[in-house]
DNA sequence: CAGTGGTCTAGACCACATG
DNA sequence: ATGTGGTCTAGACCACTGT
C-alpha cells in the first residue's frame, strides 16, 4: 500500500476522533509532511484526495479544516418548493421520541448488538400547515443521550450541527436510496392525505469519518413535492 | 488561469473532436508535457483533472483512453428489478421515429435555432410483455442523420455506442431531473396502465465533450418500478 | 525489452489572508 | 511580515503491459 494512502487513513482516523473542532485548522502541509516523514509533495497528493473525497475543505491563506456534510445532504434537497416556499426553510418539529430496542432491519443497519437501545424520533418539516417531510430517525443510543437531554428543552432547525456539538459526532457520509410508496395509514395522517396515496420513500443511512453507522433514517415525500437532481459523468 | 487548465481545455476540445477512437491510447504524458512546453509533473495534474471528471481512464502499463460515459449512465438504473429480470437486460423497441420541428422547450435545451429540425424516437423497454421504460428522446436533426438511416434496418439494444459509430456524437456527461407525475393517457397506454398511475419522470440532457447539447430525453418508469441509489460526501 | 502510468522527492515562486 | 495553500519544475524509482 503506497504512503500517501497510509497517511490518508491514518488522518482519516484522526478526524474521525474529532481531533480538530470546526473553526481550528489542521497543522500546515509543511508540518504534516514533517510529521510523518514524508515529502511535502506527498503530503500534497493525501491532502488533494481528502479535498476529492469531501472530507477536508483548504483556503489558500488560512489553512485546512474538517468539512461538515450537513450542508449538502439536507432532505430538503428532495423537496420541490413552489410559489411562497420558495427562498423560505420549512419549519421542523419533532412529533414524538422515545428509546427502544429498534426492529432487527435498523438495528443491523446501525451495527448494534442484539439488545442494544436506540433513540427514536418522529419529525415533521412544513411550510405553514402545509407539511412536506415526514421523518421517523433511529439514533444509537450510546453516542447519543445527551441529544434526547437537549431536545426535551429545544427544536433546532437543523439536526447535524447538534450531533457535532451535543453529542461529539460529525456526519461524513450519506447513502440515499429511493423508492415510490403508497402511504401507509400512519403515515397517510400525518400529511392528512388518504392511504395509498403515492410518495417517495427516501432511505438514509449516515456516517462518520470513520465509516461507523450514525443514523438510519427513513423518509417520506408526498410524490406531488418530490424533485430530484443528479448530474453523471 | 493556471497552465493546466489551459491545457485540461486544450485537451478536451481535442477529446470532443474525436481525436482519439475508443481503444486507441492518447500520447503518453512525455509526449503531451513536450507538446504543451511544460513539465512532465503538470501534465500528470492535468491528466488526474480528466481522470476525475470521468473524461479519461488510465492504465498503468497501457496508456491514456478517452472513457464512454454509456455505461455508467443508462436509464436502467433507476428501474428495480426484481424476480426473473434480475441478470437479465431488458428488450429495446422503437415504437416511432419522425423528423419535426420540436416543441420551443425542447429546442431551447437542445439550443436549437428557432426553424432547425430534429429526430423524434419514442423507445420502449421491456421484460417479456412487461414494460419498465417508456423514452421520448429528441436529438438534433444536423448531427444525426445518419442515425436515422440505420435505425430503419437496425435495432441496437443501447443507443449510445451508435451515436458514436454512425453520427461520430461522444456523450461525455448528463444531467437528470426526477419528478413524480401521473401519467398521461397517451402514456398510460403504452404501460397498458390506468390513466393517472403515478409514474418517476426523468428528464435528461445530454452533453458531449464540449459541452454541446446533444440528446434530450424524457422517460417514464412506473412508480412500483422505480429505485434509485446515491451516495452524497 | 521498451514504454506506460503510479509513487515520491526536494526544491522554486506565486497569490492570498491575517496580524 | 509571516504563514498558508496553489502552481510548476526536474528529476528518481517502481509496477505493470505489451512485443
Amino acid at each position: 500500500m503506497p504512503r500517501y494512502l497510509q497517511v490518508r487513513d491514518d488522518l482519516l482516523q484522526r478526524i474521525a476522533l474529532r481531533s480538530w473542532a470546526a473553526d481550528e485548522a489542521l497543522p500546515s502541509e509543511d508540518k504534516l509532511a514533517a510529521e510523518y516523514g514524508i515529502a511535502v509533495g506527498t503530503m500534497r497528493k493525501v491532502l488533494d484526495a481528502l479535498v476529492t473525497d469531501g472530507v477536508v475543505d483548504r483556503v489558500r491563506g488560512r489553512g485546512t479544516f474538517v468539512a461538515r456534510a450537513a450542508e449538502r445532504s439536507s432532505m430538503l434537497r428532495f423537496v420541490r418548493m413552489h410559489g411562497k416556499a420558495k427562498n423560505r426553510l420549512p419549519t421542523a418539529r419533532i412529533r414524538s421520541m422515545t428509546t427502544a430496542i429498534p426492529p432487527a432491519e435498523v438495528a443491523g443497519k446501525l451495527k448494534l448488538k442484539p439488545r442494544d437501545k436506540a433513540l427514536y424520533l418522529h419529525r415533521i418539516r412544513s411550510f405553514d400547515d402545509e407539511i412536506v417531510l415526514s421523518e421517523h430517525i433511529w439514533l444509537p443510543l450510546a453516542r447519543f443521550r445527551k441529544l434526547q437531554k437537549y431536545l426535551k428543552s429545544n427544536s433546532p432547525p437543523s439536526l447535524y450541527p447538534i450531533y457535532e456539538t451535543e453529542c461529539d459526532v460529525l456526519v461524513s457520509r450519506a447513502i440515499d436510496d429511493l423508492t415510490a410508496k403508497p402511504l401507509n395509514r400512519a403515515n397517510a395522517a400525518v400529511f392528512k392525505l388518504q392511504t395509498k396515496t403515492m410518495a417517495i420513500c427516501v432511505e438514509r443511512l449516515m456516517l462518520d469519518h470513520a465509516g461507523e453507522p450514525v443514523e438510519w433514517r427513513t423518509s417520506f415525500v408526498p410524490a406531488e413535492r418530490f424533485q430530484y437532481s443528479a448530474e453523471i459523468r
